[in-house]
RNA sequence: GGCCCCAUCGUCUAGGCAGGUCUAGGACACCGGGUUUUCAACCCGGCAACAGGGGUUCGAAUCCCCUUGGGGCUACCA
């Protein structure tokens, strides 16, 4: 059977690159029927955090990968914390140690370092060098109570080369001795991820191990230990996959969004704006950051915590690029959209299809058809993909994603009722994003005299020409109508129109405006009998009140 | 610096492992046109690639080598 597991490190929210390993795994997992592990890897205690490993876990619910196995749920291979799991590192550890195929290790950071840098100025790669004598239990007791860190490395096989089996890379060869002694217990006691996984790995009785190309310089050390401790047991099948990079250049990485709000922000770096973006970064029970922290972060010494960075770039009014799971939630896009796109970054069917509903993503999946080379996370690919999926998924689902959406987003919309949220669905056909129906319906709940008029919409359509002139006379002709249906709104304005000798724009664009404050909402058919009569006059009479006497000519 | 991986349109990719059917196919983006009550959506058309150099072969996008370029790793992070 087949058994597949997604590894995260709670450090912050799921990013692209994590779901999209969770994906795979899960995909290869579900077509063949086998089970899917989730195991939280949290044997960092300065970078995990416990809220971070719930998040991970609710952007994995939102896209629809759930876990045979794991937090939560569960399994015969738990506790599924590695923090949980600490006496069965030790026991391994203890085992290595007792063979004397492992030694302690007393080198502090600054020891290391400088170490390193020889290394570095001389022409080969840096290895540790092993100590002819390993140090007993004893040397290690007389460190500690010296101070000493003591740490546990692995005494990996120097007498021949090593050779991954990569599933889409094929054979891998390291040389020998290029692989280095590795620390696998830390001197606070946890595990070395190096360590853990492997350990893991084995006792989940994990078949696939699919995971990005940047571990592919750790398996070599991963399969010696494996065999250090498990001997001729069957490792699991390793397979690399690409990169997925940014268009800046590089890893696709969390700190995108932090630079890009650097970069806005650093041009307009002056004191009074400091302040004044410190003075309103406070978030929830958070208190605002310091006009000090504000000018550190600006100056690139600083990084602030995740909710700063969006509540700053809020602030500034910009529009930062998605990278978490979350951002892309955030921005309307649908789960469906999200595993579809993932899938096809670094995997394709092989017959030209792209946009696949789940079911098919999960028939169709295979590890021999991933790409070696790196990919480039391609935002507008992404944009038509979610405008496919929106038009492919029913009223209902969508009434659900949308519900949540406005939920999060604090929409004046949400005040709606599901007939009114449905009609504004079948509506906004071809809507690319969920924020794209919001943005044009939101018009409908605010007050009418809180009406936000776009500078560049007024201008253009009610003040050069005669729009303002035309409002008048569609809001005569509103007045006078018997049934104000939407049948009857459409006939009067089209003869309107007719009568003018002008097209319907010149007739819609004014009323628009007058009641959504821009030129992009619903049908303006579906909005006026919408917003309903007394409404709509109440807007064409403030519009006409407020810009009266300052038409250009 | 060392080690490892990768290389087809701007981007994601098909084709490569089993060399000829590839004057290299699709999608997104872009450009032009159409439709239109806004934004979208939609329809039609167009631009556009085998990184370079050597081999092997009757024949190479496909196999081999080198160069160049890109990426990853080089932690008591995962």
């Amino acid at each position: 059977m087949v058994v597949t597991r997604f590894a995260p490190s709670p450090t912050g929210y799921l990013h692209v690159g994590g779901a999209r390993t969770a994906l795979f795994n899960w995909l290869w997992a579900r077509r063949n029927r086998g089970r899917f592990i989730l195991r939280i890897e949290d044997t960092d205690r300065k970078r995990n955090t416990p809220t971070a490993a719930k998040q991970v876990m609710d952007d994995l619910r939102w896209l629809g990968i759930d876990w045979d196995e794991g937090p939560g749920v569960g399994g015969p291979s738990g506790p599924y914390l590695q923090s949980e799991r600490r006496d069965i590192y030790d026991r391994y550890v203890r085992q290595l140690l007792d063979e004397q195929k492992a030694y302690y290790c007393f080198d502090t950071a600054d020891e290391l370092d400088a170490l390193r840098k020889q290394a570095q100025a001389g022409k080969g790669g840096f290895a540790y060098r092993r100590p002819e004598r390993f140090p007993q239990a004893g040397d290690a007791e007389k460190a500690r109570a010296e101070g000493r860190p003591v740490t546990v490395r692995f005494a990996v096989p120097q007498d021949e080369p090593i050779v991954v089996n990569d599933v889409v890379r094929g054979r891998v060869s390291f040389a020998a001795g290029e692989v280095g002694d590795f620390i696998i217990l830390k001197s606070d006691g946890f595990p070395t991820y190096n360590f853990a996984c492997v350990v893991d790995d084995y006792m989940m009785k994990i078949t696939h191990v699919i995971r990005g190309q940047e571990h592919l310089m750790n398996t070599p050390g991963q399969q010696a230990l494996w065999r250090a401790l498990f001997g001729d047991a069957p490792p699991p099948k390793y397979a690399h996959m690409s990169v997925t990079v940014s268009d800046s250049g590089g890893k696709l990485s969390k700190r995108e969004r932090p630079k890009a709000l650097r970069e806005t922000m650093r041009p307009r770096a002056n004191k009074e704006f400091i302040d004044a973006v410190a003075a309103n970064s406070a978030v929830d029970t958070w208190p605002a950051l310091t006009s000090l922290q504000v000018k550190e972060f600006v100056g690139g010494q600083s990084v602030p915590d995740m909710p700063y960075i969006d509540r700053m770039a809020d602030f500034v009014g910009v529009a930062l690029p998605e990278i978490n799971i979350v951002d892309f939630s955030k921005s309307g896009y649908l789960p469906e959209t999200m595993v579809n796109f993932l899938a096809l970054l670094g995997w394709s069917p092989g017959d030209g299809r792209e946009i696949m509903p789940l079911g098919e993503l999960i028939d169709s999946f295979d590890l021999a058809r991933l790409t070696k080379s790196n990919s480039l996370f391609d935002r507008h690919k992404l944009l038509a993909f979610n405008t496919e999926h929106i038009k492919m998924t029913g009223p209902e689902t969508l009434l659900e994603h949308l519900k949540a959406y406005l939920k999060n987003a604090g929409s004046p919309l949400l005040a709606a009722d599901d007939p009114l949220l449905l009609r504004v669905i079948t509506t906004c056909e071809g809507a690319r994003t969920l924020a794209d129906i919001d943005r044009k319906s939101r018009f409908i709940f605010i007050d009418d005299d809180k009406i936000e008029y776009d500078v560049k919409a007024v201008n253009k359509v009610l003040l050069k020409g005669d729009g303002l002139a035309m409002l008048a006379v569609v809001r005569d002709r509103l007045a006078a109508m018997e049934h104000f249906s939407q049948e009857a709104i459409e006939d009067m304005l089209r003869s309107l129109a007719e009568e003018k000798q002008v097209g319907l724009g010149k007739v819609a664009q004014p009323l628009r405006v007058a009641i959504c404050g821009t030129t992009i909402s619903l049908p303006i058919f579906d909005s006026v009998q919408i917003l309903g009569r007394e409404g709509t006059l109440t807007r064409i009479d403030n519009t006409l009140k407020k810009f009266e006497g300052t038409a250009k000519s």
